[in-house]
RNA sequence: GGCGACGUGGCCAAGCGGUAAGGCAGGGGCCUGCAAAGCCCUCACCCCCAGUUCGAAUCUGGGCGUCGCCUCCA
């Protein structure tokens, strides 16, 4: 059974789809202004693992994301650099995209945008008057939040605390609109130059919070399963989207809340009022985007995790381990021919079948991803040990492709990719010529080639011609290619 | 001011009542011709003080500290 932790209820509770064997899921995506900064980037990567994960699980997910790409932020950009609104939002709606696949995010069944969902909205936002939960003034239409005697529940405030412990709610000026200060815009009166669309009310758009009720309710229904978004998100953007949907309704809007906690840059928020936001797409520029996955995973989606580059080494390190061991039993498994065969791997199979059984409870507690690695390398440190120790070969092949198609596996449930096999065609054509050279004959192609220097490497070994050997071994490493003796035998 | 989260080894971090996973870094040893990789061993008075309990990092109260939300924010 799959815990998840409900920021509605603030406790870990059982999952229960409605559905059984499905799940509808709505995470909320960017407003397209910018470039998406490494914190959207953390949140869109731990919902991405979630998605994974209750996937890999046997659900069925439908995973809802939307972009919204009208919004003031997006106004404002496009004022300041004198273009369209609608040529700002396409223009990062399609950077969105391309920097969520590079960070190998994987695209959501359904990607709704704001300005093609008006009609829904306009519907939604009608249906809140007619209730008599919204009201017009001059075109703007505010939701009434004394309307919605539950308001406050998502985030666990309460409407007249609010009011009296709010800074400065009568400082915009717009709030001798609104019959209460606490009111918010569900659409928006058009101002001259800003994109609009006609409307009961006249022209104009949807305000921020309504746009996420249309599209969830239109493409999951209500209620759904899963909502998400960060944790910056609770209050008022969830909180509202929780009044404006179950007051249209009167139904529960989505079962389960998940917020993930938020990024941190040496301890401090990030914000672009501090100035000290990291792009995605440049952290992406020097990092492989499994290092950063791998930084992600060991910390709680809950908890607020520090981004530094100490820690993307750190993790790169971590991650070569884990690569390490696979490509150690990818070799074992091609070269299964050459190795003497005397280790009972049975010791090797059962602990295979426990990491994976662990894995799962670990993770179905409320996606415990730094646990899960844990058993991960618990079980890479088991399989080691056996590879390390020379009295045993692997001479069942099946059984090492089992440990190894497992250690696979559950790294790909976190969208970590760890076969490497295309080391053939990653031969760099210098081979070649440092066979002809030190081996005597080029080989017929690069993989031959660097098994012949390989070969010549041993031999010379063998002979103790230390600096034949070692001018293999550099002449490798200057081409990146790095040998390493494994107690079966050598290997790139 | 209101609401909330957190404080575990040098760094990161799991843990949710039975005497501390894992990663990175460090020390010692093994393997190796030397390396690399790997293996073994080693490195924690769980912020402080009280309390509950046979037993607490884990529960309660208090203190100190860090951070977040309350305004656009993933």
């Amino acid at each position: 059974m799959i815990k998840i932790y409900n920021t509605q209820t603030r406790n870990k509770v059982d999952f229960e789809a409605i559905d059984r064997g499905k799940v509808g899921m709505y995470v909320c995506g960017p407003t397209v202004y910018n470039y998406i900064h490494i914190g959207n980037a953390r949140t869109f990567i731990s919902f991405d693992i979630i998605r994974r994960y209750l996937t890999w699980r046997g659900f069925k997910v439908t995973f809802v994301q939307n972009v919204t790409d009208v919004d003031d932020k997006i106004i404002k950009k496009a004022h300041e650099e004198n273009r369209s609104a609608a040529e700002v939002a396409a223009e990062y709606t399609e950077a969105f995209i391309a920097d969520m696949r590079a960070a190998g995010v994987l695209d959501p069944d359904i990607r709704p945008k704001a300005t093609e969902e008006i009609p829904e909205m306009i519907d939604l936002v009608s249906q809140l008057i007619e209730g008599g939960h919204a009201y017009e003034v001059e075109g703007d239409v505010y939701f009434a939040v004394r309307s919605f005697p539950e308001y406050g529940k998502l985030s666990g405030r309460k409407i007249d605390e609010m009011e009296s412990g709010h800074r400065d709610l009568r400082a915009s000026g717009l709030e001798d609109r609104k019959r209460d200060p606490l009111d918010f815009a569900v659409w928006k009166a058009a101002k001259p130059g800003e994109p609009s669309w006609e409307s009961p009310w006249g022209a104009g758009r949807p305000g921020w919070h309504i746009e996420c009720s249309a599209m969830s309710r239109k493409y999951l229904g209500l209620p759904f399963d899963i909502h998400g978004g960060g944790a910056d998100l609770v209050f008022p953007h969830h909180e509202n989207e929780v009044a404006q949907s179950e007051a249209a309704c009167g139904c529960t809007f989505a079962n389960y809340w998940i917020h993930g906690g938020m990024l941190q840059i040496n301890s401090e928020k990030m914000s672009k009022s501090l100035g000290n936001f990291l792009l995605l797409r440049d952290v992406l520029e020097t990092t492989q985007p499994e290092v950063l996955r791998m930084l992600m995973l060991q910390t709680h989606y809950r908890s607020p995790l520090d981004f530094s580059d100490e820690r993307l080494v750190e993790s790169e390190a971590a991650l070569s381990r884990l690569a390490n061991t696979v490509k150690n039993l990818e070799w074992l498994e091609n070269n299964a021919a050459d190795i003497p065969s005397s280790l009972d791997i049975r010791a090797l199979i059962e602990q295979t079948q426990t990491a994976r059984n662990e894995f799962i409870v670990v993770m179905d507690d409320d996606f415990n991803t730094a646990g899960a690695l844990g058993v991960v390398f618990a079980f890479v440190g088991e399989v080691n040990a056996a590879l390390a120790d020379k009295t045993l070969s692997l001479s069942d092949v099946p059984a090492v492709y089992q440990v190894r198609s497992v250690l696979v596996e559950l790294m790909g449930v976190f969208g970590i990719s760890l076969e490497g096999d295309q080391a053939e065609a990653e031969y760099p054509r210098e081979v070649v010529a440092l066979a002809n050279e030190l081996a005597g004959y080029p080989g017929a192609n690069e993989a031959q080639a660097v098994a012949m220097l390989l070969d010549c490497r041993e031999q010379a070994r063998k002979n103790k011609e230390w600096a034949l050997a070692d001018k293999v071994r550099d002449g490798l490493a200057a081409l990146d290619l790095v040998i390493e003796d494994t107690p079966q035998g050598p290997r790139i």
